[in-house]
DNA sequence: AGCACGCCGACT
DNA sequence: GTCGGCGTGCTC
């Protein structure tokens, strides 16, 4: 018997099979599927085994296989398909398709870790006889208490016990030590909580479940407060009813925090979250769970979806217009293709939620590929928030360059009241950039092409691209005058004003710097739900999905940075923000406001985010991307021609546009290459190619070749990212 | 990817 | 004479 093996490098050349024969030992066991150790040249490494045969005819001497690694983990039929799937979707390689599919914990590779987590218990030794033992002990009062204690308990975990006292009695052989593994995470709350539909709620109810047995891809349009995930809850209960699994993605942790909260209550030890805040352990244990059937649902972050349930009976995206579902780096593929991918494979429903959907997503759904649900009241008669847009350039001539009168004036009366407010501003650090006033210096990464943000908090200069850090000096380094100036508002220097002029003001602010340690979210979060503090600050962070009854007022400080980013998706992640965040406010019966503050207080998504008109965003947005042959009219392609040396590349960016051009279709349009937006970053110059495309079967194959043809140049890369979600 | 082999330059 | 630079080629 022989096993056709991919191998743990992720290496164009090494992207193939290689052959290995079975031992004798082993050929019970083995699986298509498995992880397995294997000779290659003189080292011992990692590989999945893709196929098992009986015979092979080949000119070279074969190795044997070594060790299968652990027999329980086998990647199933339907995981095998998704690798070969992911594989063709993003043009990597088999083994990085594969290793995607598991947490870290599981991945083929070099050092082997045990990640389970085992308990020491003690308990007493059956064998003795208590009263003895006990009357021997007389005189050791600690001793005693631990059998006394052993006696009532049965058993005691060993860390809660001074071991000083507990080795004596092990050593006598009074008691005995056992190892057990312990999942990680636990949870074993079942209120089964019940939730009163609205009638609305119920429609979409009824129509899911009607179609459970079906795959259906439905987009659940759903404004901000209408209540989506108790629908989620209602139908997940209907899957768990009828004895099969559900999945659901939420796009980012954050998020989680609140959500995990209410699925423990309703499902319980059933549930199993994987997401990447866990610890490495604590991913392993979730996966396991997981593909021992002992949970029934699972929700999590965008890997989520390779969550190896069995028997799926829904699979849910919520605010399924999120960039976190594209994975920004190899292999760059979108959730909702796997999501639609795997829901096809199960026969069942995908429901894409959210209240400001993508516009490709809502583009299906007018054209009837995906159905449509809307649920357009808010619950419990909330109503949705009013928004005022403020033009800033009166209000800097006034001298308010951080806060309008408006704004500030709507912050004092909601402190008054006792409610709470969050303010959004898409830009961590105290100031964009530094510039000598002196000589024109300004602090730029010596790694990447742009300007280093500062952060008063640490005194660093840090770039938000490459990570780089630097101190900042007192004196200009270029002139030495003390005439170094901070420019661009951050959510820092935001605080800081805040409390200049809110002295009393208790400000919780919440960016990536101050959320990066473990569990830093949650108690944010529920110190924000348990009004410890009046205003929340942060990025884009505080727009997703968090619900907190006694906020009443959102402030956007600066509208335009959002709109001016150069992308052709900048205004409808505009629009998606700005209402996500105003969908903050006044979501129990308190009314609420948003103000948006802006120098572009006629730009048309404002408007349309002021008037919470999703509808006619969407119409006048898609009128922009038909004439301008972007998504949803058009498929996308980003290539981009990476390498140290700045002629080199452009030259070799410039042979590969030449080639793509001449083998694509008629229709199909290649632009390029120019600069990337950002020239260089971390050293290296990138170039980039741009295709556009409707129908082009060979697209792929043509990718392929670039590929092969010019990978193989040592000090060129290219990177190439199928439907980007950004250019 | 990682390692051996191999062919040139400057050193105890 | 030898140590070591990294170019090339191979791995079931």
């Amino acid at each position: 018997m022989f096993a056709k093996v991919i191998i743990e490098y992720s290496v164009k050349k090494l992207d193939k099979t290689f052959i290995y024969e079975v031992d004798e030992k082993d050929k019970d066991i083995i699986k298509v599927g498995m992880k397995v150790a294997v000779p290659f040249g003189n080292k011992e490494i990692f590989g999945f085994v893709l196929e098992l045969i009986d015979n092979v005819e080949v000119s070279y001497n074969l190795k044997k296989i070594k060790k299968i690694v652990d027999p329980e983990l086998v990647l199933n039929s339907e995981l095998l398909q998704i690798a070969d799937y992911l594989q063709n979707l993003t043009l990597c390689t088999k083994i990085t398709a594969l290793q995607t599919l598991l947490p870290s914990s599981l991945k083929a590779k070099k050092q082997e870790h045990d990640y389970t987590f085992y308990e020491t218990i003690v308990k007493l030794n059956p064998l003795i006889n208590i009263l003895e033992s006990k009357l021997a002990k007389q005189k050791y009062p600690q001793q005693l208490k631990i059998i006394e204690l052993l006696e009532d308990k049965k058993e005691i975990l060993k860390k809660d016990i001074s071991s000083s006292s507990l080795n004596t009695l092990i050593k006598n052989n009074i008691v005995i030590v056992e190892k057990r593994i312990k999942y990680r995470l636990n949870n074993n709350s079942t209120l089964n909580t019940s939730f009163k539909l609205t009638s609305l709620q119920e429609k979409v109810f009824e129509e899911v479940k009607r179609n459970l047995n079906n795959f259906k891809t439905y987009l659940l349009y759903g404004i901000t407060g209408s209540g989506k995930t108790i629908v989620y809850i209602e139908l997940i209960k209907e899957v768990l009813k009828r004895g099969k699994t559900a999945l659901m993605l939420v796009p980012e942790i954050l998020l989680t925090t609140q959500i995990i909260k209410r699925f423990y209550d309703v499902f319980g030890s059933d549930v199993a979250i994987l997401h990447s805040a866990l610890s490495a352990g604590e991913k392993h244990d979730e996966y396991l769970k997981i593909f021992r059937g002992e949970v029934k649902v699972v929700i999590g972050t965008r890997s989520a979806i390779f969550a190896p349930l069995t028997n799926i009976g829904l699979i849910i995206i919520d605010e399924e217009h999120s960039l976190n579902y594209k994975q920004d780096n190899n292999p760059k593929y979108h959730a909702k293709d796997i999501a639609l991918f795997r829901a096809k494979y199960h026969n069942v429903p995908l429901i894409l939620g959210s209240a400001t959907p993508s516009l490709e997503s809502m583009a299906r759904a007018s054209k009837g590929r995906y159905d449509l649900l809307t649920l357009d009241e808010r619950v419990n008669g909330a109503i949705l928030p009013t928004i005022t847009v403020v033009d800033m350039l009166p209000e800097i001539k006034s001298r308010n360059n951080i806060l309008s009168a408006l704004l500030k004036n709507k912050i004092a009366n909601c402190l008054k009241k006792k409610e709470q407010i969050i303010l959004l501003l898409n830009r961590r650090g105290y100031a964009t950039f530094i510039n000598c006033s002196n000589c024109g210096f300004t602090y730029k990464c010596p790694n990447c092409d742009i300007t280093l943000t500062y952060h008063a908090s640490s005194n660093n200069l840090i770039c938000h691209y490459c990570g780089y850090i630097k101190k900042k000096e007192k004196l200009c380094p270029n002139c030495q005058e003390e005439a170094l100036n901070y420019y661009g508002l951050g959510t820092e220097k935001l605080e800081e004003y805040i409390k200049e002029i809110f002295p009393k003001i208790k400000i919780v602010r919440m960016d990536q710097d101050t959320t990066t340690k473990k569990g830093s979210y949650e108690k944010f979060i529920q110190d924000f739900q348990n009004e410890k503090y009046d205003m929340l600050i942060g990025t884009q962070m505080v727009s997703k999905g968090l619900d907190f009854p006694k906020v009443t007022l959102v402030g956007i400080i600066n509208a335009d940075t959002s709109l001016n980013i150069p992308d052709f998706r900048s205004s409808e992640n505009t629009f998606q923000l700005f209402t996500q965040t105003s969908g903050r406010s006044g979501r129990s019966n308190l009314p609420g406001e948003v103000v948006i503050q802006t120098f572009n207080p006629h730009n048309y998504v404002l408007n349309y985010v002021k008037n919470n008109d999703y509808k006619s965003f969407f119409l006048t947005e898609m009128q922009i991307r038909r004439k301008l042959k972007y998504p949803p009219y058009y498929y996308l392609i980003g290539l981009k021609v990476i390498g140290k040396d700045y002629s080199k590349t452009l030259n070799e960016a410039q042979k590969v546009k030449d080639y793509i051009s001449q083998k694509i279709a008629k229709d199909t349009i290649c632009l390029g290459p120019t600069t990337a937006l950002i020239l260089k970053y971390n050293n290296l110059y990138r170039f980039q190619i741009i295709i556009k495309y409707k129908y082009d079967s060979k697209i792929k194959d043509v990718l392929k070749e670039v590929n092969e043809l010019f990978a193989f140049n040592k000090d060129i890369f290219i990177d190439i990212d199928v439907n980007p979600s950004r250019l």
